[in-house]
RNA sequence: GGGCGGGUAGUUCAGUGGGAGAACGCCUGCUUGACACGCAGGAGGUCGUUGGUUCGAUACCAAUCCCGCCCA
């Protein structure tokens, strides 16, 4: 074994070795208790990020703990169609071939998007795979396969049967580089600087004029009318008077309605039916017409009259406002930042735009959604994220689910033009079911790609057919996933689950936060601070990177990506490598089927150590606590295995002690090493299987390893305070020796007295403290006459003198000393305060003030031979 | 405007109603028969501010300031 490890030499191997021989593929069976996970599955466009990272790491990490634990651990995998991203990527290769997808039509382009998927589509699972992901490639899923596909048009077929499907001319947010709607969750507000134009309408019958602000003075080419609040007796004289539109001379009326803000701005604002969600609805109420002035390019159209035709929206406005200047309609322009919708894919600036949409009403499946999460059959982690969910389930609108794309689950919705029948069918339609025609158009448009992402816990496990699987793991039990989903994602699989399975389709949602860069910022590709999962694996390898993105952070809080702790984790593995290394390095001659003889203090110590690793890993997996999960293991190995017990076991292994006893050492050695290794795998797959497998009497992989279980049997508190007792004094000792500057080198004498029983354990023990400290020890019940060229410590009360002939400066001696004693008096007085307290020693629970009083035992104790100390050293 | 999260050591972050923690960085000393991706020792914090609850608050409550995110 070399002395550093190098996970390139593992995991690729390894990973293959696992899929090949089926670790991953669990089937379903009467004896074991099912534990599902799905995947959110990642876009066929994309490669694996930070993000996918951290989310398949919590995933896998909970999913080999159960399947340890003994559960039939499902975690199924998959990928999304991605309609919008996977599109523009075929048109833009198109692009390169100076054609459109109009060139070359609907069908041949589907057929190019096939072959794109077929050739890159699987870059990502390949990645996945090199992250350790211990998911069921057998089982792996399409969100267009048949059976997927199946299950989108039986919903979409069962909704518009219950009448919850509807399509309707509305106001949706057209994204005019991608050439489709997107829902409202779709768009992102940014906050922009930019201007209210004050803008001056004239009344026709020449009584003078109004005065009201907009920040899209292109719009005004598609005003209608002028609204002001019924209630504001500032405009009650001019409500029902016609305006003549400026540049455009359209007539238009004074209305009132409820809407508008009389507290905002001048309280007057124009109404623009065909451009403004808001502006729609008042348009609805009043019955106004609807003038729509912006094609779907972001140009405008000839309803915005021949001056202003053909023109982008932004070189409008530039035109308009110079107009307005010539003509005297502009009155002033003021700075004024406001949100402004852009495309959640692309960035562009929406266009709210009224166009005729499939949606899915809300409300009704709303409403159980809601009663799901209240009632506690499905449980958010951390519980805060209930609010987030709750708050958007409660205000739901209705959810726009056609889009202007060719790829996609195509809306089986056919339209007869003779008698303009619609008819929703599972089969193609040949012949109109009202008038008999056979002229037939299906609808040119597909559906979201979130509608099938809605129904991916039940559409994998095979629905709409009965299935085993689906029988077996539906509800899945947990959903791991970003905060930035909940909306998108995780909503609208509480409401199809609960829609079409009439169940929950899982207990728990895990979510998380995001992968940051190391100052903060989201990690994005125009900021080019992206971090390649890939680069990290491939330099410090799979199992340092997962364990970097899970430590140090805490559930559904962001987390930043700091070199120096991918280096912390990559040095963890190196420990965990060596220590084993060590292990193997000293089990020469050691048969495991043999008996272990009487443990030493330091085997009892380590072994009850053992349980409280094992019970505190589990209890944290448990809650979902698993960077704590990894801190206790990160700890337990470093700290208390690698710098305790190996160093304690090491005279027994070279056989300075006895055959048998080395035998023990090794036992125990080992056999803890294994648990180590057991517990630890869900986090570091790789190098726990390469160890593994080097042990005696392995079985043929960590991943179906039993999960260690605490024995109460095994704790032993004894053990514990009695290594208690022989640490801290081995501290001490270094402590002196290092301020000292006594060279590691030189082996040291140390007097000592201790009260009998702390005595009896450490001359029991005597060996351990010598070796530890590379002293001598000399124990008395009491001092005879105390050195005089000495330093000197107390701990737990024990007194240390180290003779330092020469070597000690008795001035800087007392300094020390002082300092010493400086804080213990600062802690006295404290603790002092506190029993002083008749409130605290009245209302303080028993073990607390019990505690306190130790502390003052112990405290005094040592003031008192400190300041003795001082007494003698100054008397010299 | 509403909601959420954060403000703890130089940095990044854990944590808890009862003695302030880790990692990295920094300082000192070490080729100690696993590991320099290491070992031993050390310095470093009025736990954002102000009130309140409590015998006791960094933690709970209220207010406030700053930073970030989500929604309108």
């Amino acid at each position: 074994m070399p002395s550093t490890y190098d996970p390139r030499l593992v995991e690729e191997k390894m990973y293959r070795h696992w899929e090949e021989c089926g670790y991953f593929h669990p089937v379903a069976n009467n004896v074991q208790e099912p534990f599902c996970i799905v995947m959110p599955p990642p876009n066929i466009t994309g490669q694996l990020h930070m993000g996918h990272a951290l989310d398949n790491t919590l995933q896998d990490i909970l999913t080999r703990w159960r399947r340890m634990q003994g559960y039939n651990a499902l975690w199924l995998p998959g990928t999304d169609h991605a309609g919008i991203a996977t599109q523009a990527k075929v048109e833009e290769s198109l692009v390169s071939e100076g054609i459109s997808r109009y060139d070359i039509g609907r069908e041949e382009f589907l057929k190019r998007v096939w072959a794109w998927k077929g050739k890159y589509g699987s870059r990502i699972t390949t990645q996945l795979r090199r992250l350790g992901a211990s998911c069921d490639w057998q089982r792996e899923r399409f969100t267009m396969d048949e059976g997927c596909s199946e299950a989108v048009l039986e919903v979409f077929i069962k909704l518009y049967e219950r009448g919850l499907i509807y399509r309707d001319y509305y106001i949706t947010n057209w994204c005019p580089k991608c050439h489709t709607t997107i829902s409202d969750i779709e768009v992102e507000h940014l906050d922009l600087p930019g201007y209210f134009y004050h803008i001056r309408y004239p009344f026709k019958d020449g009584s003078g004029f109004v005065v009201l602000a907009t920040t899209r003075p292109e719009t005004m080419l598609g005003d209608v009318a002028v609204a002001v609040h019924p209630d504001d007796q500032r405009y009650k004289d001019i409500v029902g008077k016609i305006l003549i539109l400026p540049l455009v001379g359209r007539e238009m009326p004074v209305i009132t309605d409820e809407y508008v803000d009389p507290s905002f701005g001048a309280g007057v604002v124009k109404i623009t039916p065909s451009h403004d969600p808001n502006d729609f609805e008042v348009g609805k109420r009043h019955n106004l017409p609807q003038v729509a002035v912006i094609d779907k390019e972001g140009k405008m159209n000839e309803e915005a009259g021949p001056r202003y035709q053909g023109l982008d929206r932004y070189e409008c406005r530039k035109k308009i406002l110079l107009d307005l200047e010539a003509e005297g309609f502009l009155v002033k322009v003021e700075d004024h930042s406001h949100a402004v919708g852009h495309c959640y894919r692309c960035s562009t600036v929406i266009e709210p735009m009224l166009s005729r949409q499939w949606f899915v009403k809300m409300k009704p499946l709303a409403e159980p959604a809601i009663e799901a999460v209240k009632d506690g059959r499905i449980r958010f982690v951390p519980e805060r994220f209930t609010k987030t969910y709750l708050n958007w389930m409660e205000n739901i609108r209705d959810w726009c689910i056609s889009r202007q794309l060719w790829w996609g689950h195509r809306i089986p919705v056919w339209y007869c033009l003779d008698c303009e029948e619609v008819i929703a069918s599972r089969e193609p339609v040949a012949r109109c079911t009202r008038c008999g025609g056979s002229s037939l158009e299906q609808d040119p448009d597909v559906l979201d790609t979130w509608f099938s992402s809605a129904l991916w816990p039940f559409s994998t496990l095979g629905w709409p057919r009965k299935t085993v699987d689906l029988d077996y793991y539906y509800p899945t039990t947990v959903m791991v996933t970003g905060r930035d989903i909940i909306f998108f994602w995780v909503a609208r699989m509480i409401f199809s689950g609960l829609e079409f399975m009439h169940e929950v389709p899982f207990h728990d949602v895990f979510i998380h936060g995001l992968v940051m860069d190391a100052q903060g910022r989201k990690m994005s590709k125009s900021l080019g601070n992206g971090v390649d999962p890939i680069d990290i694996i491939e330099s410090h390898g799979a199992d340092s990177l997962r364990f970097m993105l899970i430590t140090g952070n805490t559930p559904g809080n962001d987390l930043r990506f700091h070199f120096e702790r991918l280096e912390g984790a990559r040095n963890f593995a190196n420990k965990l490598w060596n220590a084993s290394r060590f292990t193997l390095m000293n089990l020469g001659g050691f048969d495991p089927s043999g008996q272990p003889g009487p443990l030493s203090l330091a085997d009892r110590w380590i072994v009850s150590r053992c349980q409280a690793a094992i019970k505190e890993t589990t209890r944290n997996l448990e809650t979902y606590e698993l960077g704590e999960a990894a801190r206790i293991l990160y700890e337990f190995i470093w700290n208390e295995f690698c710098d305790w017990y190996i160093e304690l076991a090491k005279p027994r292994l070279y056989g300075k002690t006895s055959p048998a006893d080395r035998y023990t050492a090794q036992s125990v050695l080992s056999s803890v090493l294994r648990v180590i290794l057991e517990l630890l795998h869900p986090f570091m797959p790789f190098i726990t299987e390469e160890i593994w497998q080097h042990l005696p009497a392995h079985g043929t992989t960590i991943m179906q390893a039993s999960w260690p279980a605490a024995s109460q049997g095994l704790v032993d508190s004894e053990a514990e305070y009695e290594m208690e007792i022989l640490m801290e004094l081995t501290k001490a000792i270094r402590h002196i020796r290092g301020e000292m500057n006594v060279p590691p080198g030189r082996t040291a004498d140390v007097m000592l007295t201790a009260p009998d029983n702390t005595r009896t354990i450490i001359e029991k023990n005597m060996e351990y403290v010598q070796n530890l400290s590379n002293t001598i020890l000399k124990t008395l019940a009491v001092l005879d006459q105390a050195p005089e060229q000495a330093a000197h410590a107390v701990t737990k009360g024990i007194e240390i003198f180290i003779p330092l002939k020469g070597l000690i400066d008795v001035d800087k001696e007392i300094a020390r000393q002082q300092k010493e004693l400086l804080l213990i008096e600062k802690d006295l007085a404290r603790v002092r305060g506190k029993l002083g307290n008749s409130g605290f020693l009245e209302q303080a629970p028993a073990d607390v003030v019990e505690k306190e009083k130790g502390k003052e035992a112990e405290l005094s104790g040592k003031q008192s031979a400190i300041k003795e100390r001082l007494v003698m050293l100054k008397g010299k």
